[in-house]
DNA sequence: GGGAGGGATGAGACTGAGTATCATGACTGT
DNA sequence: ACAGTCATGATACTCAGTCTCATCCCTCCC
């Protein structure tokens, strides 16, 4: 029995969940960490070439069942994951760098609550994600990626 | 030159921005009319089979960039095409029988300007989906399928 | 009604994201 | 140290959508 003095708390939270602390988890969960921006599963694939392609999809959705890392859509649809650094959460997603961001407030789950008398149903979930131009994009003036307009919702 | 008395306003629409009526495309959106919930590209590249799978989803990306169909995604991410009733609007889904609805409270535009200022950037568009148990299913009493929980977000 | 020109189509190969299968390998508790 | 079981990797497959390019057929104009 060894302990980790500077481990990860995800491997420990999975180990805890009653998973098993692999090799292949291991170096999944590290790069991840490593990781300060959204990421896609290829993105993984590439950079692990010795673990499979299935463990590494395996994984991503044992954290994301886990709510250690979250799955979003860009403008565009394309998936990314993010590590969630707060519970329940809701992104921006920014269409000129891609940049993930975090935000919460109270009013967007009393809002649904409301909007949930008049639709005719329990809600049980929600997504949302906010297409943004962040501050440093604005500042460097670039451009706005052209499929950004066929996909506004 | 034809009149046609009972003609599809969606051709209409579409020959307004200089797209041609060609038999394809006329049988794509008589395909899609007849749906009164949602779509999938499988679902009419089945349907029709004599039309090139290509021509199917360059049509479905005509019909999305002119706003008459709008594409949203079920609680497992699979996508999903539907009919635009309104202008501008977003989606309840239904996690049991995939039905689909749509509403709009001013409320919500309100809400995200607000958070706008807090986020620290243009917001640009969103994309806002409410998984639902619909009020039918909810007196039939059916189960939620299992993968739900997995995609709570 | 008959071209001319260019936008639209279809066949098929390709990509990207993810799943299924299954024999083999490696953790963990005792 | 072992047994049992969970996890892995190779590979093939599916599903959603894109790309290419030769051919077609709409529309406009005469």
């Amino acid at each position: 029995m060894t302990v980790e003095i500077r481990g990860s708390s995800i491997l420990a939270a999975l180990e805890n969940q009653g998973y098993r602390s692999t090799l292949p988890r291991r170096e999944i969960i590290e790069n991840l960490e490593k990781r300060n921006d959204g990421f896609t599963a290829e993105d993984l694939v590439r950079d692990l070439p010795h673990i499979g392609r299935a463990t590494v999809f395996r994984t991503i959705k044992l954290l994301l069942e886990s709510g250690i890392i979250c799955k979003l859509s860009l403008i565009s649809g394309e998936p990314r994951y993010s590590l969630a650094h707060t519970e329940h959460h809701h992104h921006t997603v920014c269409v000129t760098c891609g940049a993930i961001g975090e935000f919460h407030t109270g009013t967007v789950e009393r809002l649904l609550r409301l909007i949930g008398n008049d639709v005719g149903g329990t809600i049980i979930g929600h997504r949302i994600e906010l297409y943004i131009i962040c501050a440093k994009c604005a500042r460097e003036n670039r451009p706005i990626p052209s499929n950004v307009l066929t996909h506004v919702s």
